[in-house]
DNA sequence: GATTGATACTCCAAGTTGGAGTAACCTGTC
DNA sequence: GACAGGTTACTCCAACTTGGAGTATCAATC
């Protein structure tokens, strides 16, 4: 019997709510579970299997029509493991970002290329914030399943929201900031980028203003 | 000769700025790349061998003492390769955290569980805000390798110290938002968690204040 | 001369991906 | 009543990745 992993958690914790079939499983990761800890699904269609090997949870099959359809219930071991895994300490939140890794690297790439891939993230992560609009929108009126869970979820929601915002913002003002950019391999102005950057860490709430607004300051 | 993955492009990257042992392509991960981008060590040290087998890199070996030391250099094949894939559209961005898998799934757990989860959370959090201030602040003073970089790397340290700050300043506000639910399994004001819900989506910079504070709006 | 920390790797079982493949059910349309 | 297109319900597998354990040597300090 192989250990659990987050993931088999993620699953608990679903399964804690209601009985699920494996397919209603991978549908509710996609609406909020999995944007924090996304796991390809046919990662989802095998871990009931693991739970239910371990004693966490029973299958039930029941037949529609001539297709099986197989619905998972957590079992009374399963909540304690989900209990006690709570209490545990986290691993530390990551981010895995393909775009920031091009950000990262783009000094070799023009900055049409750059500006692409900064338009793609703000999209990205509009649509992201479109997502929790909807779903929020459902409680905020009443309606929308397991009103019981509305605290924590907004807990989350509202991180996932802000987080959404940040990237939209950051995509908008990094492009400004390319624009500035001298094309082809002429001199940049370190000067005028060190001062963003200056800016940037002192100045806490919002996005600095770009290097081309104002006229910097003295630098002392 | 299996295909190239992110991981390849991240060496592949590090590679193009200057030749490294494993080593130290090990420790640049942790420096920058990894914080958007993390792989295991023991993947840091394949991915050279796959670069080189595809002609993407050389490897050349010398000896310190007793002890053998890899460097491993770009070739022009992969410049080019590395080239071709800035231009390629990214993977979405995503966040992987047992933290917030941990939340959502709070309702199970006392108020002290998930206030423990918080704050390390935001310590966490401020952890990585003081590591790009570090790092930042030796290029602000003219210090730092690479300054040919400064551009590209501002960019990406201005958005990791946004979502840095972000993450202490949720966690803050939901330990306070924590802090007014009633303890055990007593009744929940879901009309507070519905007001403060549509608050936080309308209001746009900062997270919403507390249901607690004030006393709310005449819901219409 | 011993300890500690940095450097420099290898190995492997098990978790995970992502795409391909299969098939039945359900609803609406012509 | 047939067909299309979307939804439900899974399986399979090669390749990628993890994370911990293991093995050394080098360099600086006390």
């Amino acid at each position: 019997m192989a250990r659990l992993t987050p993931t088999s958690y993620a699953i608990l914790g679903l399964l804690a709510i209601k009985p699920w079939s494996t397919y209603e499983l991978t549908m509710q990761m996609s609406r909020a579970v999995g944007h924090v800890w996304p796991r390809a699904e046919s990662n989802l269609y095998q871990e009931p299997h693991r739970l239910v090997a371990a004693g966490l949870a029973t299958a039930e099959r029941r037949l529609v029509g001539r297709r099986q359809r197989t619905e998972y219930s957590i079992t009374a071991a399963g909540r304690a493991e989900l209990d006690a895994w709570l209490s545990e300490p986290a691993a530390p939140t990551v981010i895995e970002s393909e775009t920031l890794l091009k950000v990262l690297f783009g000094n070799r790439a023009t900055p049409e290329v750059i500006v692409g891939h900064l338009r793609a993230f703000a999209e990205q992560a509009e649509s992201g914030e479109a997502h929790w609009r909807e779903i929020a929108h459902d409680y905020i009126e009443g309606r929308g399943p397991f009103p019981e869970r509305l605290h924590v979820n907004t807990l989350f929601w509202v991180l996932l929201d802000r987080w959404a915002r940040l990237r939209a913002d950051w995509a908008r003002w990094a492009e400004s900031e390319v624009a500035t950019w001298p094309t082809g391999d002429g001199p940049r102005d370190r000067e005028a980028v060190r001062r963003l950057l200056a800016r940037a860490l002192e100045d806490g709430t919002s996005l600095p203003r770009s290097t081309d607004v104002g006229d910097g300051r003295a630098d002392g």
